[in-house]
DNA sequence: CTGAAAGCGCTTACAG
DNA sequence: CTGAAAGCGCTTACAG
């Protein structure tokens, strides 16, 4: 005690220590290989003792993995992602710690995949996570090619990509569901990046819904890729014009533009137009009057990615694709 | 060409195939010790053709050195934070990617640093940047202790700290300072969370352009440390009844309740009440009226933060403390 | 200018 | 049950 502690112990000094050889104290630790009892005690007392910690990298080196995952974040993102990313980071981040692995980082748009190209060829990390995928996803085919293990947050069509997503169709068709049911016949969908696989399930859900009541689906009532505010303000005029009844969004960045461009519209929600989001971030929080939406659990969905994909990297089988639940949270917006 | 390229070439596979010992490989890879330039070329064209790719692992093992950054999120975020840290974060793997190093992500609050020990103990790092301190912080004293290498993105009161900043403090008074030459006299500031240092800055600002203009700050008109909706909204009435004539939020989060307060007591702004934040962030990016605010680059702190790490790893001499630029944007809410 | 050898700190057949 | 030795893929004095 006292001692400055500059140098780490390395399994060689605690072998001397005790007189015993590397391997020995490698078997202790790590419980690999026949040990005897009385010595894998006297290792684990002395080591505790001491505060020897091993070297990963080193163990990696030796057993060419490196105990790190790659999660890719997009680089373009909008305020409602953002909290979704960050809440499903969160649960990556706490499940990676507990096994014993850490996460890179690495920021990718679907055009330039460098940063992720780089830590592959560097061979820093044992397994990819991505966060967002595309309908044409570069990603994907890279880290096909070069057969490194991932999984991915959301769905593909891509053949053999292991997926955990939300049942944003059932959820979808679930929420539109419930307006189709309060009889209403004009009913508006607006936003949604098409290059995002998710919008595909939101329309499909969207559509299951009408299909399943038997009713058409009014096409100059869905605005699928409106992605910025003056779109959006111009859209409303025009479904206010179209006196449409409920307008459901796409995301809460949509959501929350709507409800601006209604209210300088002096057009009052619920009583004269009803508005439901399909996503529900902190965006809409505390919004008056409460917005109807979808509600997903984004750190689980980080945490059972997180567990899928370390179950791959070692070994044990997953699902191919596994679906979460959703919650449809009805509000004040609705009603 | 064709070939099934399974498993990656080694030092020693290219330096078999040329008939050069691994340490003139080595050698001419690093550029570092003497070597000729024939042997050097050819080094690297076979290195080119064939697609060889140093293992980063074993160089590190070799060097004692990871080429990894460990970046540290607060696990409490609120939605204004939340783009910062975002862009901050982007700063700092853009550059960290440009100079070899990647980004381990660490997810701490300032109770629990479990998550930073692992990876500090695990010496998967060789350096690490907080991108948020706090006026007590187990983080910068667990770091101080385990001497190792690191940097701030804030402010700090601990001594030797290496600290990037916003210039909050001066942001703030020249922003406060435009209110006061209005003649304004009723000037709240509310908002901010006491255990963090920023608020400090920003509370120094604000009574800096009070001290400049031989003005005496109101107490009851300072509301630090309200970190709610419910709080916030008391507190709006509260100064209406007092007739205040401005409200500077320490953020735009708290901006966002502040001004839905006044909506709702139907006080116009800026007619009646003027409005500015301390921190401008996506949240009120279409706020209608546009909202005056401090704008600062996220982006760029990260990666100026970074640089700054790097330097400190690779042993470059760098500034104790480096203050980065602000802009006040005026816009209609102060009008 | 170039190379043989030891070393970074572990793991893991192989032999006893 | 335990250990000597080779190996993971690099770097770097040291010697020539």
């Amino acid at each position: 005690m006292g001692e400055s502690e500059k140098k780490n112990l390395t399994i060689a000094d605690v072998a001397d220590a005790l007189g015993v050889s590397k391997t020995t104290v490698s078997r202790a630790i790590s419980g690999k290989g026949r040990i005897g009892e009385q010595t894998r005690m006297r290792v684990m007392e002395y080591i505790q003792e001491h505060d020897y910690q091993p070297n990963v990298i080193a163990k990696g080196l030796a057993q060419s993995k490196t105990y790190n995952l790659c999660v890719v974040m997009p680089e373009h993102y909008g305020m409602s992602d953002l909290t979704f990313f960050q809440d499903c980071l969160f649960g990556i981040e706490k499940i990676s710690g507990t096994v014993g692995y850490d996460v890179l980082l690495c920021i990718c748009n679907n055009q330039d995949i460098f940063s992720l190209e780089r830590i592959i060829s560097n061979r820093k990390v044992d397994g990819v996570i991505l966060m967002c995928s595309f309908v044409k996803d570069a990603q994907i085919e890279y880290l096909k090619e070069k057969q490194v293990p991932f999984v991915i947050i959301g769905s593909s069509d891509y053949p053999d990509v292991i997926q955990i997503d939300h049942d944003h169709r059932n959820a979808c068709k679930e929420l539109t569901g419930v307006l189709l049911l309060k009889g209403m016949e004009r009913i508006a969908l607006i936003g949604g990046n098409e290059t995002h696989v998710v919008t595909k399930s939101r329309y499909g859900g969207f559509a299951d819904a009408y299909k399943q009541c038997g009713k058409e689906i009014d096409p100059s009532l869905v605005y699928l890729g409106l992605d910025n505010p003056v779109l959006i303000d111009k859209t409303v005029r025009e479904l206010i014009a179209q006196s449409v009844e409920a307008i459901l969004c796409m995301d809460d960045a949509v959501a929350n533009h709507v409800l601006k461009a209604l209210r300088e519209a002096h057009v009052e929600v619920p009583q004269q137009v009803k508005v439901a989001s399909f996503y529900n971030g902190l965006l809409l929080e505390n919004h008056v009057p409460a917005i109807s939406a979808l509600s997903f659990n984004a750190r689980e969905i980080g945490m059972v990615a997180c567990r899928t994909m370390i179950d791959v990297i070692e070994e044990v089988p997953v699902e191919q694709r596994t679906l979460l639940p959703y919650e449809v949270v009805l509000k004040e917006s609705t009603q």
